[in-house]
This record gives structure tokens, C-alpha cells and sequence, in this order.
DNA sequence: ATGACTCATTGATCTACATCAATGACTTGG
DNA sequence: CCAAGTCATTGATGTAGATCAATGAGTCAT
């Protein structure tokens, strides 16, 4: 269920879900997808953690984004014949399938269906051109508050708690995402913690002052005044 | 006709054609829309160029994009009921406006039409990916290499010169769309002329060396071999 | 035409972050 | 359960690009 839109009414909600592949399980490491297979497919997390990532000519990757349960994912492959990058498990995940043929059949009829594509392809440009401001204007301590606010957004948004959780990615592909090295990462998630911002253990996080946390990531829809 | 995707069959283009309302022309400086307003309508280039952009708290503006003829903008709000970004003319342009609701309905029975919209969409994401590798790793050089070799590929598209155009943006512009200092943009030409790669004489801009550039560029579909 | 802009260029200096290097902790698979 | 990775942290040093400043060229309104 958590693979269909509640945006639907019950009854196209069981009609999608009959055209949804089930369950798919991955061990950490495993591709879901990788760059140049034929698309065919959606995906949509259902436990565990997803990154997306490409890799140029001189074998340099680039993470493109971490997928949580609920999120939907291979979106930027729709314009073309074959995936243009790659998804990877970052610890054991179970993943729908949502085959793309029945997505544009389904969205022809069911007029809410399509509504819900359009926006969450206009909802990704919108966190991607978001993005560009991060790597464009943003120091290194802002960019990871930002990070760290949105993860806690979107556990938030699971019903997990908002203020500790598990890590699934290494300071690597933290900083590998966010435009830095792995030991800016790790420098400022020291000086978070000095300031008494955060709590890091390895992998597990809390956030002790949240509201400090957006002040320093500077981002719109993270001030407490709304 | 420029507003219109050719993908379609001659009756399709003929319908969609009719629901697009024609020509608003807009001197330089003067906006399309604006972060904020109702939502209504996608807008296609028919001439000139078009700057997005989007200003945070502290009134900082982050460049978006530039929108050359035949290029479809506006395509971040549909998540939305407002706009979240603006768009204003660099120089006098013509625009056609596409009011979204009439997009949806006719795709629900144009099945190439929501083909079509998807594939646009997905593109932008691919396309906004791209940027995040540029932004995230790549040196002031190799940026402004693919910005050049990107904007003389869309010139191309268009029939016109790809290796002799003007700029339509300025300086402060180009940098704080690729994430550097205007004086950065203006060093790098500099060198790029002293390289005999380019020839530059204010908004004229010729390219000597497409082949040099695209080396540069280090971009993904930016070599010869092919 | 003329003064008041904005825009582009170049030089000098500063700084945030990258890079290199070393160490210890954690993970894992044989 | 031990050896061989991988991962995180911290320190020392280097550098690409930011910032500040000055000048000149282009553009615009009147």
C-alpha cells in the first residue's frame, strides 16, 4: 500500500494495486536498476534505503539522491529507452515494481492518477532546482544542516521520529551528494556536535536542537515562525 | 507551430494548437510570471530568452535557467497552485502560454500528447541531475566549457549557428547560474580566448574550437567519437 | 550629446574547502 | 575468530575560486 498514492479513491486504489509487481528484497549492495538496462519500470521503496547514483567516463560517481520508504524512484528515466542511472541497496531493502506501461494506461483513465504523476515529476524539478541553490550558494556547515533537516523531514513524514535515527549512508556518499569531501562531513558533524546541535554515534544521529538546525541550513520551509 | 511538440500526427497538432493561446510579447526586463502567483499556464519560447530564477530570505537570487525559442518553462510549478519561481525576458521575446488545465485534458485522450508531457518532464529531471555533477565536481573551466557546448547544441537545434551566437545573459548571470563569481566567468573567457578556443567581444561569442571545448567540457554526449 | 547607470575586465588578497597522511574503530568473509 | 578490508576522524598543508577594489566600456534616459 505504502507503493500507491493515497491521493486515489479506494477504488482506484485497489486498481492500481492489482497492476503493482509485489515485492521485490534486496541485500545491501544489490542494484534495483543499473545505467544503460532497458526501462521499464517504476520503483517505489518499501522498507530500507535506496541511493541513486551515475557514474562519468573517468569512473567518478555521482549520487544523485537517497530513497526512503514511500519514495519513488528511476523517475529521471521515463524520457528514454534505458536507465540513465543506477540504484543500489544501502542496507537490506524491499522495493514494488511499478511497471511504466501500466502507469500511462492506468493515468489515461483514472484522471487522478495522472494529476498524481504530473506532480510528483514537478515536485522532483522543484527539489532538484532547490538543489542547484544548495551546491551553488551554500557554505559546507549549511549544506549538511539542510541535509540533515530533510532527512528529518521525511521520517517525520513516516511517522519515525524526527530527531534520531540511523544514518543508511556512509560520510562518503554524504559528502559525495552534497558537493564536499568525506572529511568536511565529518569535521562538521564534530563542530554540530561541540555545539551541542547533534549527537553522532557512527551511523546513529539526534538532533538535539532542531531549531538550531534550520537556522544554520538557511532553508525555505525550515524556520518555526510558520 | 514552435510551441507545439512535433511528436504528434497533424490532426493532434491541429487540436492542441487551438487551445494554445497566442502570442504575449514582452520587452527585456519584463516578467512572464512571478514566484507566488496562481498558477494557470506553461509557457513556451517562440523568441529571444528567458532567465528563471527564484530570490531566498535574505532577497539572494538563484539563476534557474535560460529558456531559448522552442523550450518549454514553468514545468516546476505544476506541483503547485502557486508558481515558485519567476521568469523574466533577457531581451524582447515572444512567449506562447499553454494553460495547464487544458495540457491535462487533452492528454487523457492524446495518448501521444501524455507521452509526450512525461518524457518532458522526466527530461528536465535528467537534465537537472547533470547540473547537480557540474555543480558538485566540476572546476570553473569544465563549466563554463559545458554551459558553451550545451547552448551551442540548443542553438543547432534551432537551425541557427552553433559557433556563432550572442549571449543573451550577462556575466552575473552565467556565474550565478553555474555557482561562481561573475570576475571568474570573465577570467576563464579570457583564457579561453588566449587558448584561441573562443572569440569573445561582449555578448558575441564565437566558438573556434568546438572540438577543444567539448575536451573541457568532460561532458556526457559532448564527444566526437560518437 | 551628456551624465548616470550597469556591465566587463583585470589585479591583489583572502579563505573555505580539498587533498594528503596517519591512526583507530568497525565490519566482514573465509 | 582473525585477518583484511572499509569507514570515520583528525591534523597539516595546498589551491581554486571568492572577495575587494579600481578602471574602462557600453547603454540608456533625457
Amino acid at each position: 500500500m505504502i507503493c500507491v498514492p493515497q491521493s486515489l479513491t479506494p477504488e482506484e486504489i485497489d486498481l492500481v494495486d492489482s497492476k503493482v509487481q509485489r515485492g521485490r528484497t534486496l541485500q545491501r549492495n544489490k542494484h534495483v536498476f543499473e545505467d544503460g538496462q532497458k526501462f521499464t519500470s517504476l520503483y517505489a521503496v518499501r522498507s530500507g534505503a535506496i541511493k541513486a547514483y551515475s557514474v562519468d567516463q573517468n569512473g567518478e560517481e555521482q549520487v544523485i539522491g537517497f530513497y526512503l520508504p514511500g519514495e519513488l524512484f528511476g523517475l529521471d528515466a521515463i524520457h528514454n529507452d534505458a536507465y540513465v542511472s543506477s540504484a543500489k541497496a544501502l542496507e537490506t531493502s524491499a522495493v514494488c515494481e511499478l511497471p511504466f506501461k501500466q502507469v500511462t494506461e492506468l493515468s489515461a483513465n483514472i484522471h487522478n492518477l495522472q494529476a498524481h504523476m504530473y506532480k510528483t515529476l514537478s515536485k522532483e524539478i522543484n527539489t532538484d532546482q532547490q538543489f542547484h541553490r544548495l551546491l551553488s550558494k551554500k557554505t559546507a556547515e549549511e549544506r549538511i544542516a539542510t541535509f540533515l533537516q530533510n532527512l528529518s523531514e521525511r521520517y517525520q513524514r513516516r511517522k519515525l521520529s524526527p530527531t534520531s535515527f540511523r544514518l543508511p549512508m556512509s560520510r562518503t556518499d554524504i559528502g559525495n551528494y552534497l558537493g564536499l569531501a568525506a572529511e568536511i562531513v565529518s569535521r562538521v558533524f564534530t563542530r554540530l556536535q561541540q555545539n551541542e546541535i547533534l549527537k553522532v554515534d557512527g551511523k546513529e544521529l539526534q538532533i538535539l536542537d532542531l531549531r538550531k538546525l534550520c537556522d544554520i541550513a538557511h532553508h525555505e520551509g525550515c524556520d518555526f515562525r510558520a
